[in-house]
RNA sequence: CGGGGCGUAGCGCAGUUUGGUAGCGCGCACGGUUCGGGACCGUGAGGUCGAAGGUUCGAAUCCUUUCGCCCCGACCA
């Protein structure tokens, strides 16, 4: 492509409302533009990049066996009602009527149109297994969308779905997508884990998220150096921690006046100055009060919990509502930790409490704790899980960097991620429902056996910048870059060099001919200009043609990841090109 | 949905407090001088000041309503 001829609109300012670096440089370079909240325009560089991300994915599905289909968008609302989920998905499913008010809704995901199209043509075992996808634009009418394309109402996603005739299998359907997504990721150049992850209302009990590491993820994950464990903070686990006071034997329960003193800080620095200095936070148990919602509508249920957790840990809410069975925990405001207490904020605890007792698992296992006497300026000291006060012991804590492994014991290290892929093991949820079924070799009907895998692929593009850029712009890796190389020619300001331009041609049409994706920047444009726009746009390779250059029978070539400025001779030049571009495409 | 902020030329912004009929930078067009990391000078085009209603002799500015966008949080099969 000739830069001159080219819908490439680079601006040197984003919009004021653009704020992490992809989105800033996806709208700079000339790659998309907004038209509306979570609603972008793919522009040629923009789709340039999405068709390579597309091919890569096809590639590996098929390559593993799937077959490509492709559903409306438009949905009629049958299908999402036999499962529920017309309703079930609130207001982020974009409803709509036709003329004749027939309710529709645009699609958010499909795995009851899917479902549909195999328990109408799968009949028998002998169908099984299949792996059907597309990939299409997905609806959701969300909350609140961000940081462009990272989070939008309209974006491109890659949805298969395998359906097998029992569970053992879905598992080998499962593992086959897992190693494929491994191969997708790792083509696509981003640095990723498969993180264990909240299967969600879907009812799965086998599911993995691909996380794209990046600051601007919105996941929190924890990974371990040493051995595969990595989890979103939602599920994370570490070992437990029991062996501080393991071998200390029970004292004596004791009240102790801690007037005002209610942060654990506090009561930290109040008993090291008060006689008990060898209470740390690790000998505190933080106890949280917390109203739990469940139920809906009518069945709608309110109850009071005591969550505790050691006094340097943190109650992950997530765990808390799992364990408890509700739909949200709220923290208690005073008034309700008053009721629920007889004291004020900083003084609840397990001993005699009046409420349901959560214990997390490294909170029980402390001996001789100090914790909230439920009276106002008082603690408890020598308190001990089992003979002071009951309560079902949980996971119940958020793990943080640095906390032990649960596999192996090393320390977690923490990240942030962007979710560019989950895959679950759907089991029947969906079949049962919809009578998905299929005879057996017995003649029996049983319900198919599904699982679903899904890929961001418009977020993945911004996702692979967030992981790949500079002060200057976008360091597309090669396999997804819009050009693999650019041209850039200098000629005498804005007049045109004769022969640069000559020599620039020879190249540029040497490098298609062997099938390269090329940007030849022939505008008339003053050298700063170019060189600012092809580290903006990012193409990993450019080589520059300039009447310095040509003096010397030279061109210069440089990576945009790094590496030196190098001259290399006109006659060798395509032949570098080509061979560099080649060892980065495996 | 709770909290905060913003809508003035394609983009970034000033002007709003104290009403007087809209300006700067970039970009764009033309001319000239420049010419290897977003040049400089000059000339010019481009805006119903998000929208509607109201107050006023007069509204970007004051009042009311409304729409849109962003950020933090909640939420996110």
């Amino acid at each position: 492509m000739r830069f001159s001829n080219a819908f490439i609109p680079t601006v040197k300012e984003a919009p004021k409302d653009a704020t992490s670096p992809s989105h800033i440089f996806l709208i700079r370079g000339g790659y998309v533009r907004m038209i509306g909240s979570g609603l972008y325009e793919m522009l040629p560089l923009g789709f340039r990049v999405l068709k390579k991300i597309m091919a890569i994915v096809r590639d590996e599905m098929d390559g593993a066996g799937a077959q490509e289909v492709l559903m409306p968008g438009l949905l009629p609302a049958t299908y999402f009602k036999e499962t529920g989920r017309y309703d079930g998905f609130g207001d982020t499913l974009l409803r709509l009527k036709d003329r004749k008010g027939g309710e529709y809704h645009l699609g958010p995901t499909h795995e009851e149109i899917i479902t549909d199209m195999v328990r109408r043509e799968v009949k028998s075992y002998r169908h099984l297994p299949i792996n059907l996808y597309q990939i299409q634009m997905k609806y959701r009418d969300e909350p609140r969308p961000r940081a462009g394309l990272l989070r939008c109402r309209e974006f491109l996603m890659k949805d298969a779905y395998s359906f097998d005739t029992c569970h053992e299998d879905a598992l080998k359907s499962y593992a086959i997508m897992r190693e494929a997504y491994k191969r997708i990721f790792t083509r696509l150049g981003l640095d990723f884990r498969i993180v264990k992850a909240d299967s969600g209302a879907m009812g799965g009990d086998t599911s993995a998220e691909f996380q794209v590491l990046a600051q601007t993820g919105e996941d929190d994950i924890v990974a371990c150096h040493a051995c595969e464990y990595a989890a979103n903070v939602e599920v994370a686990t570490a070992k437990r921690q029991d062996d501080a006071t393991s071998d200390e034997s029970p004292g004596d329960l004791a009240k102790v006046h801690t007037p005002g003193v209610g942060s654990i800080e506090d009561v930290v620095g109040f008993f090291q100055k008060n006689d008990h200095s060898h209470i740390d936070a690790t000998r505190v148990l933080k106890s949280l009060v917390y109203l739990s919602k469940s139920g809906q509508g009518a069945d709608a249920k309110e109850e009071i919990v005591l969550a505790v957790v050691r006094g340097d840990h943190e109650v992950n809410e997530i765990k808390l509502t799992r364990a408890l069975g509700a739909t949200e925990v709220l923290l208690a405001n005073e008034k309700t930790v008053r009721q629920a207490t007889g004291a004020g904020i900083g003084f609840a605890g397990p001993v005699d409490a009046k409420v349901r007792v959560l214990i997390d698992e490294s909170a029980a296992a402390v001996k001789n704790a100090a914790t909230g006497a439920n009276e106002q300026d008082h603690h408890l000291v020598n308190v001990n899980h089992g003979r002071d006060f009951e309560g079902e012991v949980v996971d119940l804590r958020s793990v943080t960097d640095g906390d032990p492994c649960p596999n192996c014991g090393e320390p977690l290290a923490s990240f942030r991620g962007i979710e560019g892929g989950h895959i679950f093991v759907l089991g029947t949820h969906y079949s049962a429902k919809m009578g998905a079924e299929f005879l057996n070799a017995e003649g029996k009907r049983n319900p198919v056996v599904m699982g679903c895998y899904g890929i961001g692929v418009s977020r993945l593009m911004a996702s692979a910048i967030e992981q790949h850029h500079d002060e200057g712009g976008i360091i597309w890796p090669m396999a997804i870059a819009p050009y693999q190389v650019i041209i850039t020619t200098l000629g005498k300001g804005k007049k045109k060099d004769e022969a640069a331009e000559a020599e620039a041609t020879k190249i540029y049409e040497a490098l298609r001919a062997e099938g390269l994706e090329v940007l030849l920047d022939d505008r008339k444009e003053r050298p700063g200009v170019k060189f600012k726009d092809a580290d903006l746009i990012g193409v990993p390779l450019r080589v520059t043609v300039g009447g310095r250059g040509l003096g010397e029978g030279v061109v210069e070539y440089k990576k945009r990841g790094g590496g030196d400025l190098e001259k290399i001779p006109l006659d060798t030049i395509v032949a570098r090109v080509i061979s560099d571009v080649r060892a980065e495409l495996p």
